[in-house]
DNA sequence: CCTAAAACTGAGCGACCACTCAGTTTTTAT
DNA sequence: ATAAAAACTGAGTGGTCGCTCAGTTTTAGG
């Protein structure tokens, strides 16, 4: 079960950081000292490990998003978008490679045709977004957000700009540290009831 | 010099949609009409065709933005934020394979090791979240935004939001249409002077 | 019409690709 | 200890890749 492992792992790296169209079996080989065989014997496919890698990613992130919520208890709906963003840029260096894959194009590519890889995709965004959709209208409710915002397109908002950063900083595009403040005060600015 | 347009343009397509690695120049070939040969006899290599359409694109896009501001004349600073999204916005439904294929990775990697890939990338990046930030320390000026945010950040986090946006039509993922309003509304409660 | 430059061709090359399979080693259960 | 199952191996296969190059066709100027 050590190669197994292995292989999963170095996989999510080289696909997430290298594509997988320019990460070669050959080289998944050497990296994890198991022989080309070994890879297909446990995945049927470079294709199948893919999906493997997108399943595994899919159950770490849903759940450890709701673990967290389950835990955690807020005293308003603003605090609890707060803390999510928070979550979701710790979650996101927590598991860099696995967020890096997440905006790379092939899985979209494979959503198209595979079924399995639109699921995964699916369930992902949509536990977050509905979290954020959940927090809003809870602030709604008690008065901590404007009720001037439709909650479920402004939870997509939010996202956009959190998964925004992300990609800033995985691209290398700009130093995302110095915007997490600023991202903050516009979801504030933006959702805060008068 | 029929053909050379062609490769380019066949190639952007391709290069975009379906990703660099997955297009072979053979394909590249039978699309256009035009023999292996020909494609290496304008282009030293697929490398160097990624590059033209790179620089092409930059060209295209810091050239529109540039003409628009340009004519162009604005009431208010807050008006030229809105203005300039919405500006952005129709470009990406415009110029879709090169929006799409500045959102791909490979570029990225290029621009790790290709200073010339990096240039164009930047000249991109920076013409646009500097008309942004000229545009908020307009609007701090003229008092329809509020001093309270700092312009280089905050166009930096309006960059990532609308670019967000075009990412989320580019991967199918949800409706930026309908997203339109409620990010325009995002935007001028975030920077809105009381 | 002539000629030289520019545009174009496609067979061929070595390298690499994902994947297979017949056989070996290791693990597990009895 | 033994046998069955699971894990693992790596040489081999057919195919595709980016790219070259010797030669042909087209274009342009005098």
């Amino acid at each position: 079960m050590k190669k197994k492992e292995a292989i999963l792992k170095v996989a999510t790296v080289l696909f997430a950081n290298k594509g997988f169209a320019d990460t070669s079996v050959h080289e998944l080989s050497e990296l994890t000292g198991a022989a080309e065989g070994t890879i297909f014997y446990h995945y049927k496919s470079k294709e199948g490990l893919l999906l493997t890698i997108l399943d595994k990613t899919r159950e770490s992130i849903v759940g450890q998003f709701d673990e967290y919520l389950e835990k955690r208890s807020f005293d308003s709906g603003m605090e609890m978008v707060e803390e999510m963003i928070s979550f979701y840029l710790y979650m996101a260096g927590l598991m860099e490679d696995q967020f890096l894959l997440l905006h790379r194009h092939f899985l979209y590519k494979y959503s198209e045709t595979n079924p399995e890889f639109r699921a995964n995709l699916e369930a992902i965004y949509n536990c977050i977004t509905q979290f954020f959709e959940q927090a809003i209208a809870a602030g709604q409710k008690d008065g901590s957000i404007t009720p001037d915002v439709e909650p479920r397109k402004s939870a997509l908002v939010l996202f956009t700009m959190v998964d925004g950063l992300v990609r800033f900083k995985n691209y290398n595009l700009y130093d995302a540290g110095a915007l997490l403040r600023e991202l903050m005060q516009a979801c504030r600015r933006m959702l805060q009831a008068h």
